[in-house]
DNA sequence: TAGATTGTTAATCGATTAACAATC
DNA sequence: TAGATTGTTAATCGATTAACAATC
């Protein structure tokens, strides 16, 4: 199972799915073309042709690409034809955010626990779910079959989480913590720092 | 002020600069190499040579880099030396997480005031903050000097609320939102969805 | 001095774009 | 049919890496 398509591209799949999701929302047509995604998202028509090429033929010539039919076909080729259970650990303001946020329904995935070792926590309703102590995240993450954890824990006990869950199957980690974590080859890290982000833009900003 | 450097190393910079704030905490050495620097982070020794040389000379032959001095070199790049100010809109769950974030201190941020609409989170105390009026955006970004703004707002009032800030001179946007904007050339705009980044992962996962 | 490591060059590798035949 | 748009090719553009003289 070879694998040649670049990151990038692949990098680029759910914002296409995401612009497609809101032209089925929009609802004012059935099709589109690379052109007009391509304005809508500040992407040349080329490059998308190119990416979607890479895994089939989806479009037609003259009217374009079928919207519904490619939401389908790119769902597909991301493996977001079923629902992937998620685990949050780390029951802080920012874990809290996460259990309340609707927005992981309908795009792939579905928060199924909350972790956190604080006493006062344990227990406690948060959103649909009951925090559970972080003892039982090892045993709850085998039965309910998680292959995805989001971090939301403090910066010294990120290693240690990160290695307690990839022991147990997690292969994906949406990381909250301003870290670098060391994962085996198989598990795939993504991170998320507010201040990366603006560092990244004060460069182009006059002092 | 012709500016050459490409976006791809200025996106660099900041995760340098986290690894050798790391490093300074640490504290068991005064230099380090591009080599140990990127054995931490995952990156060729090459390629920070080449990304730092596109700013100056900051090593020497034989010892490396001086941690104390590239710290202060690469903040000196991104414009970190001074404190920016930011404003959050948006005081649910997620503004809620932001407003109480303390790792904006120290790494160039500062953030000054948190908007809502909802007349029931109005005045409330939300960390250090008292929930301001959306209606006092415009004055309040004016008279603070803000260029940044962190967007936590409904779906349905981004673009709107995004207008309103570049209006009165926000030159850079964090928008939490699922969905893109539309901004003048001149205002920076970076994305944080939780579920685009999963998405980007699943396509390796096992179905 | 000997070992280590920089900054830089040239080669390699990879990604984007322009253009167009094919065809709906 | 005429207009529109795809999928693909080749050309261009840009980023990464290997290698090494310079030198601390």
């Amino acid at each position: 199972m070879t694998n040649d398509i670049p990151d990038i591209v692949i990098g680029r799949l759910p914002i296409y799915l995401r612009e497609l999701n809101s032209l089925q929302r929009e609802g004012e047509k059935t099709n589109t073309s690379s052109h007009d995604l391509g304005r809508r998202l500040g992407i040349s028509s080329a490059q998308i042709r190119k990416d979607l090429s890479h895994f089939g033929e989806f479009g037609k010539q003259g009217t374009g690409y079928n919207i519904a039919y490619l939401v389908e076909q790119i769902s597909e080729i991301l493996h977001l034809t079923k629902e992937w259970n998620v685990a949050i650990v780390g029951a802080g303001y920012l874990g809290h955010a996460l259990a309340h946020y609707n927005g992981f329904q309908h795009r792939g995935f579905r928060i199924v626990c909350v972790f956190d070792s604080d006493p006062k926590k344990i227990g406690q309703q948060m959103g649909d779910f009951v925090v559970q102590s972080v003892v039982e995240l090892e045993t709850t993450i085998q039965q309910a079959h998680i292959a995805i954890a989001i971090l939301a824990v403090p910066i010294d006990v990120a290693q240690e989480i990160t290695n307690r869950l990839v022991e147990v199957g997690v292969k994906a980690l949406l990381s909250y913590v301003p870290v670098q974590l060391m994962v085996p080859e198989d598990v795939k890290v993504s991170y998320s720092d507010p201040v990366v982000q603006m560092q990244r833009m004060t460069y182009y900003l006059n002092p």
